[in-house]
Formats: C-alpha cells, structure tokens, sequence
DNA sequence: CCGGCGGTGCGGCATCTTGTCGCAGCACGG
DNA sequence: CCGTGCTGCGACAAGATGCCGCACCGCCGG
C-alpha cells in the first residue's frame, strides 16, 4: 500500500488488480459523485449505484473487482448487499463506509465478508489504501461482546470527554435527561 | 523531527521513516513480545513497554518515531499514553490497539492525536500497513454523536446477529435479563 | 415412547431507574 | 443588576427491569 501515491493513470494496475472496476454504492447524492470522481482518477474504471438493488442490478452485469458501500441505504443495509456482492462475485473486495457510531455493524459486515471498513467523511486516498491493503482484522468470534452497561458506559465517557465534561451539553447530545446523566455518572464504572 | 543524525545503518525504510524506532506497548505478557518480533522483522528498531509509566520513560530517553499502544491498560490509559506521546514527540504516529467495544474510544483516541486504530487480534502486517498508510479520518467534530439509546440498539442487533437471533444466549453475553431483551426487541428501534 | 434440556413467548408484580418538576448557588457578560 | 446557562440535589410519578411462573416446541438419548 505504500506504493499507492504512484497509481498508474490509464487501464493497467499492476498487481492492484481490485482496483480494475470499482463500484461506488451510496445514496447521498451529494457524497457519491465527489467520492466516484476522486477514485476514478486513482483507479481503472468506476460506476456508481444509488442504493441496494441498483448496486445488484450493476454488479451482475459489470462484475465489478471491487467496491465501496454505504453503511446505511434507504432501501436495504450495506452489510446485507456486501454479503450478497462477495458471494456471487469471489474476490471482489468491498470496504463499508459508516457514520460515526456504527463501527461495531462495520465490523460486522468484516466478518460477513467485507475487506475493511472506514468512517465517513473518508478520503479517496483512504479508500484506496483499504482496498489495496490488508484486510481488517475479521475480530475472531472467541472476542466477548462487551456487556450493554460498559458499550453504554463507554459512550457516555466519549461523549463526556467531547463536550469537555459539560454534563448539560453530554445530557442533550446522548438525547437523555440532565438529571439522569448525572445519576449514572454517580454511579461506578461497569465491572466486566 | 531528529533527521540523519542518530540513524542506525544496516536497514533501509526510504520514505517510511515513522518505523525506524518502534515502540509497542501492552500490558498482556503473551501478545506484546509476539507482536514485537513480528515487527522487529518488518521494521528498524523495536522496544517494548508493559504499562503506561514505563512506555513513558522508554519514550523519554529513545525517542521513538512510532508506537503501538494498547488502549487499556493496567496502569493507564492508552489513549491517554497516545495524548502525551505525541505532545512530547512531534511526528510520532502512534496506533491504537483495542479490543471489540472500545472503537469508540479508540475514535477518540485518532481525535486526540492518535494515527490510526485497531482491534486486536491484529497481525503485524496490519500494524504496519496502518502505521505507514493514511490517517485515519479524525471524525471532524460536526459529525454528531449518536444518541444512547441508538448506541445501545446497534449494540443489541449486533450480538444478535452474533448469537444468530438466539435471544436467550444473547440476553446472557449483553448482561441482562432475558425477558428485558425480549422487550427491547419488541420495542422500535430509534430513530436517530 | 418418554423425559430432560434448552429455546420462545408472555403475564404479573416488586423494585430499580428515568423523566420531569422545582429550588438554590455560582460564574459570566450586557 | 439581571438574564443566561451551568451545577448539584430532593421529590414523586411514570416507566423499565429483574425475576418469578406457565405453556409450548424441537431435539436427543435412554
């Protein structure tokens, strides 16, 4: 991946061969377009899809090398159509983009067979790394999933650090009530 | 930051100099010399720290050009570690190690100074490729944090696919009680 | 064939947790 | 000096949870 500054411009991409024909799978109208153009000067060919089944849809005609999909679509979860992309087309490496928030699901979608996940807003240049890098570690079944009390605990602290200890402002942005923020802030951090 | 001055022969890393002086810490006596010798292979000079305070007084005489941190430890914080290693050493890229359920955390690490993240198990091809790849997207601030209520339901369905809708066993990984989990499945899933 | 085991759904009730008030105090800036 | 927004905290009703029980189902071995 350290060679990826010098990406050859024009049809040949030595042994990046992920990067022949990329497909971009997004509903923001806004985000895609930027996201396709930036990768189609680095990459061989890219097309587009605005949701599930159009990205179904040109997957099955265009066997796209890799691909690059939008956690959350209104017509169906990135996971699920990540799922459906490897299994029909073996090899084809596909990076989830998530929201903050939803990296666990991202994870997810690596065991179900996505190459690796970013956060948005991701540069073109990150997706490609991730593309031609290693996969993300798949994150072996034997890890415990952590208790809800600590996922909730942690994302209380996150946010508590975010707002710079304001309990007010971490109240309104975890959508609970001040007094209740304050209650499980009193009360001791989650064992396991 | 130091340049030609103090570097070892013996070993080329042309543009990659962030791995020229390793330092791994990790408070899990059989990961931490396991990683480093996989790295001591791939890079210029590995070190190792078993906690917060000794990586602090590794890093103080041996200045190194990149560290791999464990986000919980014994005595501290990686995250924190990564906060003042970075202050004191300018240009140090520093990857986050975390287990699954701390990503946010580790988010906020990237915010805080940190290169990149990780969850562990992580090989040490992964390590290099982010250590010496892009950062990773800092989140800018405006992305929102999502509610509580909405973290803990991403939560939910995500060890529930993980147990394969088995709400019993799933119940038991979340720490609750069966019968509660029944109802927060019954119940909507949030909004945003 | 039957009993044990583990899963599911659901009702009910005691108990803990939240939401929603209110009040008082403190810091800041117009 | 007063408005604004933060903090901590008490009180009480509304809501969620833990924990019991029951009925039912599928599976497997005796």
């Amino acid at each position: 991946m350290t060679d990826s500054s010098e990406l050859h411009a024009g049809s040949d991409f030595p042994r990046m061969l992920p990067l022949r024909r990329v497909l971009v799978v997004d509903d923001d109208e806004r985000f895609r377009p930027r996201l396709a153009r930036a990768l189609a000067r680095r990459c061989g060919e890219v097309r587009q899809a605005g949701g599930v089944q159009e990205a179904l849809a040109v997957a099955a005609e265009w066997q796209p090398t890799a691909a690059v999909v939008d956690l959350r679509m209104g017509d169906g979860s990135g996971a699920d159509l990540v799922a459906r992309l490897v299994a029909d087309l073996p090899g084809l490496r596909a990076v989830i983009l998530t929201g903050y928030g939803s990296i666990a699901t991202a994870l997810d979608a690596v065991r179900r067979g996505a190459w690796h996940y970013l956060s948005k807003p991701a540069t073109a240049d990150a997706v490609l790394a991730a593309l031609t890098g290693p996969r993300a570690a798949p994150l072996g079944d034997e890890t415990p999933a952590p208790s809800l009390e600590r996922v909730e605990w942690e994302h209380i602290q996150r946010v508590m650090t975010d707002t710079g200890g304001n309990v007010s402002e971490a109240a309104r942005r975890l959508g609970l009530h001040r007094r209740s923020l304050q209650r499980k802030l009193a009360r001791n951090p989650p064992a396991g």
